[in-house]
DNA sequence: TGCATATTTGAATAAAATTCGAAAAATAGA
DNA sequence: TCTATTTTTCGAATTTTATTCAAATATGCA
């Protein structure tokens, strides 16, 4: 095997797939050129942002997954933003937010185990403008992207 | 217009997309017959769970975003899966993830706004089981299920 | 090594997406 | 309400894509 695989799935976790308007169409009885119009216009519209494989993340050895709640450093507070899109580059972070309360920023994670958590904790939780950060980490994921597992 | 977009988001939300296999392989330099079967294999053995679309949810009508941390019920303690498993049925649900440390269950919720969320926790979240449950809101999604908006 | 199983690949076929154009429907303005 | 303009629908034709098939190659294992 020319180990495909892994580029399979780096390519189809944020997208490479296009809607099955053939299928829509037999679903919901309407002909597909109608479909075709309306997809096309709401993904002018930017209501689609793109279309994506979901994976079951234990079974491509991305099984340890944590929710990390984020106090920024106070000289951050001006710009909250610049910290989280620095996070959102990385591709272990599945998500990332800016929040209101006891956290200004919330993101989630996947790694394959808590070693390499240990590693990403060192490597990008270390940076500057993240004063603290406290963990949750998941046992069990019941559903993910809208998709129940 | 029979608007038939509402039943394309729900559709997509979950589904009904596809890998585009002629793409793939003009973007990865291999036949697309190779790539066919390699994409099937991996649908066979459960490492991919769906193919759908991600959108951008304020233009949707789904902008307001809450992670809801939760405490069950002592009782529950012995299956906190079973809380979790009917939690997941909810369609405002993105994800539900059993946890360890000061909370069981982490679930992401999307509605329209903080009406439409209070309706949510009086529906949803009174459920027996559950004990407690503190929410941290989204001021600005930065990224998404992968993908940055 | 030798055998069974899994993977790669090109050629042929089947299915699907896309384009186009005309008509219908919806919308905006007077 | 009436009319002009824009948006949306949808069938037919075309282009592109996925899928099937069969043969060749590679891989794992005894």
């Amino acid at each position: 095997m020319k180990d495909i695989r892994p580029r399979l799935i780096e390519l189809f976790r944020k997208g490479y797939c296009t809607p099955q308007i053939a299928r829509i169409a037999r679903k919901l009885g309407a002909p597909s050129t109608t479909l075709h119009y309306n997809i096309k216009q709401m993904e002018k519209d930017g209501q689609v942002k793109a279309y994506k494989a979901v994976f079951d993340y234990k079974k491509i050895g991305e099984g340890f997954c944590t929710y990390v709640l984020i106090n920024l450093a106070p000289d951050e507070y001006g710009d909250p933003e610049r910290v989280a899109r620095h996070l959102a580059r990385f591709p272990q972070i599945e998500s990332v937010d800016i929040a209101t309360g006891d956290w200004e920023v919330v993101i989630k994670v996947r790694t394959k185990d808590i070693d390499q958590y240990y590693e990403f904790v060192r490597n990008v939780l270390s940076m500057k403008g993240i004063a603290k950060v406290k963990s949750l980490n998941s046992l069990k994921q019941i559903k993910t992207e809208f998709v129940e597992l």
